[in-house]
DNA sequence: GGAAAAGTGGGGAAAAGTGGGGTAAAATCA
DNA sequence: TGATTTTACCCCACTTTTCCCCACTTTTCC
């Protein structure tokens, strides 16, 4: 389980580190993918394939399902971790994330997500506008 | 059962150590989270994995359940205590409780409370001007 | 009052994060 | 095809953070 929020630095060679605490579970490697909401996700090998499948099963004869599974495999990346924990992220990925230097990378259960920070930013604010669903919505979970 | 209110100090290296009373239940380490009104709350293993469980079932489709679970997993932290019994209260928590050095923690049942204890004071002071409608309110559960 | 437990503070080694050099591989272009 | 530039990747080095351990103070309880 991914859990917690880190922030980081991506370098001049577009690089980033991963936080110590996920790389076990990665396991050296991992897939990077496009995510919703204009953020990045890393997934491990296990939860990719399962995801894949689950998507390349999506009726082909559907137009809108062609051009989802055209963008999701065309951006998944498969990432080697380098001697220091850091995966490279390519550019196709790092412009849809809008990502410059500064990131915040947050565990989400089976997944990790790659934001920019100023992304990250407004996005929070943005949810602050609405809290009273949130809340509401942490309610029903909580024990 | 956790009961009790304690006063304690996070340090300079974000440490606070928890009350010795609810040691024992928590067996070495626990989950902390972001919790209701600006405190934190600290769970056993078994709860929060019943919690984490239901959330992570929710569809990823959906944007708000996107960002609950994003808030959700992204603010809880696994807390290893250490030879004294402390646990590391990482910074998006610490910010989210408003907490820079006195606290104030309190049983509530199944979970723990981590308040600032300012934050508490003022949370105090403005549930003594409305005391008398919670009481009206508590009526309708039979207490 | 005294011993044990709890709370608090801090030193120091180890790990994590970050930056950059150098070489090999790949891509580009004439 | 060969020369040049660009990119990738393996290291090394430095800084910052984390975490384990020890020590002292305060509180609790008999």
């Amino acid at each position: 389980m991914f859990l917690g929020t880190y922030t980081n630095k991506i370098d001049d060679k577009n690089r980033m580190a991963v936080p110590a605490k996920f790389r076990d579970q990665l396991g050296g490697k991992c897939m990077l993918t496009k995510g919703f909401d204009e953020c990045l996700y890393i997934y491990t090998m296990e939860d990719f394939e399962k995801m894949a499948e689950k998507i390349a099963a999506l009726p082909q004869s559907d137009a809108d399902f062609r051009e989802f599974i055209r963008d999701f495999f065309g951006n998944s990346e498969l990432c080697e971790l380098d001697g220091q924990g850091r995966i490279k992220i390519p550019q196709n990925l790092r412009e849809y994330a809008h990502i410059t230097k500064d990131l915040v990378t947050t565990g989400a259960m089976n997944k990790v997500e790659i934001w920019s920070a100023e992304t990250k930013a407004d996005f929070d604010l943005a949810k602050k506008m609405k809290d009273v669903r949130f809340t509401d919505k942490l309610r029903e979970f909580s024990i």
